[in-house]
DNA sequence: TTGGAAAGTCAACAAGGCTGACATAAACTG
DNA sequence: CAGTTTATGTCAGCCTTGTTGACTTTCCAA
C-alpha cells in the first residue's frame, strides 16, 4: 500500500523528484500527527510526577551528557536560562539532578542524574524507545535510514551540530 | 556505545536490524532536533502577526477542509473545545476565518479561510514546504518513503485515521 | 415536547515560554 | 590591582496555550 507513493516520489529516472504540494502537505502533517504519537507516552508518564515536557528534555540531555554545564544545556534546549532554570531548580529540589561547582571554573555548575533521576530517565526513555522500535520494525530497517536521512536534513544547521555531538550515531 | 542492550530484529529475510538503546536514542533526538527545523520558519512569520502555533494548526486543517466543523478540528487537534475557540476567535475577529451557520444543522459552525485567512495559510505553508522540499531532495526519493513509512508507524491509531483522512495522498 | 448534542462563554488556573533588571562569584584582561 | 566579562541564579511580570468546571443557548431528533 505504501509502494504508489514510492512511485510517485521517485518519477522516472535517477533523483526527478515531483513534489506536489499535497504530497508536501502530508507530510507536513505525518510531522505534526508523529510528533504526538512521540511524545504521548512520556507524557502520560510525567503526569504521574507532576513534570511536563521541559523537565524530560532536561533530563534526558543531562543524561545524555552527564556533567554537562548549565549554558551547555541552554543552547541546546534553546530556552532562556529563566526557563531553564526554573525547571532544574525543581528538578534539583526534588532530588532527581546533582548540580555541582565546577573544579576548573567555579562559576559552572556541572548537571548529574541521581539514582532517583535516572530511574525517571529510563522510565521515560524506555517508553520512548519502544514506540521507536516499533515503528522502526513495522517499517523496516531501509525505511528506518531513510527517515533519519530526511530528519537530518530537516534540522537548523545549529540542531544538526548539537545532534551530531551527542555521541557515536556511527553504528 | 556504552549501552549493552540490544534488540536482535529479523527483517523479511533479507536484513537484519540491530537496535541499541543508543540508536534508538538518537533517532529520538533526531525527531526532537527535526521538529524543531520544522516549526521554526512558520513560528517567526506567526509572530509578525502576533500569532502562535495554535493558529497556525487551526488555519491548517480549515485550509486542509474548508467547511469543517469545530467539534471536527477539534477531535483533530486533539485540545479542548475552550482552547480551541479562544484561537478561533481571534482569527474570525480578524478577518481571517469565516465561521457560518450550518444549513443542515444549525447548531453547527463551519469553518472557512477568508481571503485573507487563506494569504496567511499560504506565506506559513509555503516556508514550512520549502523546509520539507529541500530536505526531501537532499534525501533523496528513497529516504522520503522511509521517513513516511517510519513516521505513519508512530501515530497513534486514532491520529493515523485523521491523517488518512486527510484527502488523497495518492495522487 | 423534551432530552441531549453542539457550540459558546466566563472564570480560574498551570506550564512553560519570554523580557528586563539585578546579584554574586569567578575568571579574565590591561 | 581595577575593571570587565562570564556563568549562574533569582525576582517580577507578561504571553500563549493548555486544562477543568459551570452555565447558557440553540435546536435536532426521538
Amino acid at each position: 500500500m505504501a509502494d504508489r507513493k514510492v512511485a510517485n516520489l521517485m518519477g522516472r529516472g535517477e533523483s526527478l523528484l515531483f513534489l506536489t504540494d499535497d504530497q508536501l502537505r502530508r507530510g507536513i502533517e505525518a510531522m505534526f500527527f508523529a510528533y504526538r504519537g512521540f511524545t504521548a507516552d512520556p507524557d502520560r508518564i510525567l503526569q504521574d510526577y507532576g513534570y511536563g515536557r521541559a523537565h524530560h528534555r532536561a533530563i534526558h540531555f543531562i543524561n545524555r551528557s552527564p556533567g554537562t554545564t548549565v549554558n551547555n544545556l541552554l543552547s541546546i534546549l534553546g530556552v532562556t536560562k529563566q526557563s531553564l532554570n526554573r525547571v532544574l531548580r525543581t528538578l534539583v529540589e526534588d532530588g532527581l539532578v546533582d548540580s555541582r561547582v565546577g573544579t576548573r571554573d567555579k562559576r559552572e555548575r556541572h548537571l548529574f542524574l541521581t539514582p532517583k533521576g535516572a530511574g525517571l530517565e529510563r522510565e521515560l526513555s524506555e517508553a520512548q524507545r519502544n514506540r521507536m522500535r516499533d515503528a522502526y520494525r513495522a517499517a523496516g530497517p531501509e525505511a528506518v535510514a531513510g527517515f533519519r536521512t530526511v530528519l537530518e536534513q530537516m534540522m537548523n544547521l545549529e540542531m544538526r551540530r548539537q545532534y551530531l555531538d551527542g555521541g557515536d550515531g556511527t553504528t
